[in-house]
DNA sequence: TCAATAATAGACCGATCAGTCTATTTTTAT
DNA sequence: ATAAAAATAGACTGATCGGTCTATTATTGA
C-alpha cells in the first residue's frame, strides 16, 4: 500500500497549523480544523504541544527559521556585492509571496489580532523581529553605508511594508515594488551624508553620485 | 446634574468597537466586552448594527473617513508644494499614531485575522484601500513624477510598512522613518532619467532556491 | 400630558471553542 | 515474537461565543 507519507507527526502538525494560522487566522482556527487539515488524532496534538498557545509558538519558531535561513545561507552564498545581497533580500520575499500558501507573515498576523498590551505575543514576535532585524543592520554596516541605524529601519519598514501589500493584495509584485523602493533608499543614502532632517529635500544639491 | 454624555448610541458602540477591534482583535473581542465598554445595552447594538459583522463594517468607514478627510481636507489646505503635501501625509500619520489608542490599521488587521479566500473582508478593506490609494496617486500625478503608478506603489508600500511598524514596535518614530524612505524615493524619482545611465546597482537574477 | 420611541438589564439559546480522557489499534525496538 | 510506545477515534466538559427575547425604565415630541 502507498505509505509515502514521512512527515512525523509533529511536522504535519505544524506545517498544517501554519497554513491555517495564516491562511484563516489564528483565532478563527479551531483546534478540529488543524486536526483535519494535518490528518492527526486529536491527543496527538496535545501530547507533542500541550496547548494551542504553544503549537503557535512553534510556527514562530519555523517562520523564524525561514528568515534565519536567508540570511545565514542564502545570502552568504550570493557571489555579489554587500549591496547586491540586501537587494537580494527581497528576490527571497518575492519567492515566498509567489507560494499558493502565501498568506502573511505569522508574526505580524499575531500581534494584529491578539491584546496588544498582552505580554507573550509581543515579547516572542518582537523577539524573533529583534533578531532579524540585527541581521539586516548587519548587513547594511557592511555595505559601508553612513547612518546605518536609520537605513536598517527604512529598510526594515520596506519589508514590512511588503509583506503586508502582499497579503492584502495577494500579489506577489509587492516584492518587486519594494526592491525598486530599497534601490531608491540605498542610492540616496550613499550620495548624501546629510539626509537626516532636511525639510527641503527639493534641494537641487542632489548630486546623485551613483557608486 | 451631570449629563454630559452627548454621544449616541450608535456613536458610544462605534467608538468602543473601533477600539477594542484594533487592540484586543476582532474575533477576540466579544459583544458583551463592546457593550461594557460603550456602556450600552445588549439590545441597543442589535438594534442599530444588526449583528458583529455590520459593526465591523461600520468601524471600516470611520476608519476610511479618516482617510478622506486626511486627503480630502487636511493635505489640501496645507500651503506648499504638491511634494511637500505628499510628505506631509507622513506627519498625519505620526499625529494617528501618537494617539494612545492606536493599535494597528482596522483594514489590515481585520484582513490579517480572516480567512484569506473569504469574499466580503477582503472585498470591503480593498475598496476601500483602492480609494485611499486613487488619492495618493491623484497627488503623485500633480506632483509631475515620472512613472505615477510605480511611485504610488512605493510610498503606498511604505505607508503600509509604516503603520505596521509601529503597531508592532509602538512606537511612533515609524512614521518619521517612513518620511525619510519617502523622501528617498521622491528624490531619486525627479532624478530618475539620470539613473538609468548609471552604473546601477541591480542585481541579475540570482539563482537561490527559496526555503 | 401622554403616547411613542429608545434604551435598559439580563435570562436564555444553540453552536463552538480548547482541552481531557478512555479504549483501541498501529508502529517501533529489541 | 512481544512488550512498550505512539497514534488513533471520538465522547465528553465547562466556558464562551453571537444573537434573541422579554419585561422594565427613560426619553422624547406634539
Amino acid at each position: 500500500m502507498a505509505k509515502e507519507n514521512r512527515k512525523s507527526t509533529q511536522e504535519k502538525l505544524l506545517l498544517a497549523a501554519r497554513r491555517l494560522f495564516c491562511r484563516a487566522g489564528i483565532h478563527a482556527t479551531g483546534i478540529t480544523r488543524i486536526l483535519e487539515e494535518a490528518g492527526v488524532a486529536r491527543g496527538s496534538l496535545y501530547k507533542h504541544y500541550g496547548s494551542k498557545e504553544n503549537l503557535l509558538k512553534a510556527v514562530f519558531d519555523t517562520e523564524a527559521n525561514m528568515w534565519f535561513h536567508w540570511f545565514d545561507l542564502d545570502l552568504p552564498n550570493l557571489e555579489c556585492s554587500v549591496r547586491e545581497r540586501i537587494l537580494a533580500l527581497f528576490d527571497l520575499l518575492e519567492k515566498w509571496f509567489e507560494k499558493e500558501d502565501f498568506f502573511g507573515c505569522v508574526f505580524i498576523n499575531a500581534v494584529a489580532e491578539h491584546e496588544k498590551d498582552s505580554r507573550w505575543v509581543k515579547d516572542v514576535a518582537g523577539a524573533y523581529r529583534d533578531q532579524i532585524i540585527d541581521r539586516l543592520k548587519a548587513l547594511v554596516v557592511e555595505s559601508g553605508a553612513r547612518d546605518s541605524e536609520v537605513v536598517t529601519q527604512k529598510l526594515g519598514l520596506i519589508i514590512e511594508g511588503a509583506i503586508v501589500t502582499a497579503m492584502v493584495t495577494q500579489n506577489s509584485k509587492a516584492a518587486h515594488i519594494a526592491r525598486l523602493a530599497a534601490e531608491d533608499v540605498l542610492r540616496c543614502t550613499e550620495c548624501s551624508p546629510s539626509l537626516s532632517e532636511s525639510p527641503a529635500p527639493f534641494a537641487t544639491d542632489s548630486a546623485m553620485e551613483p557608486v
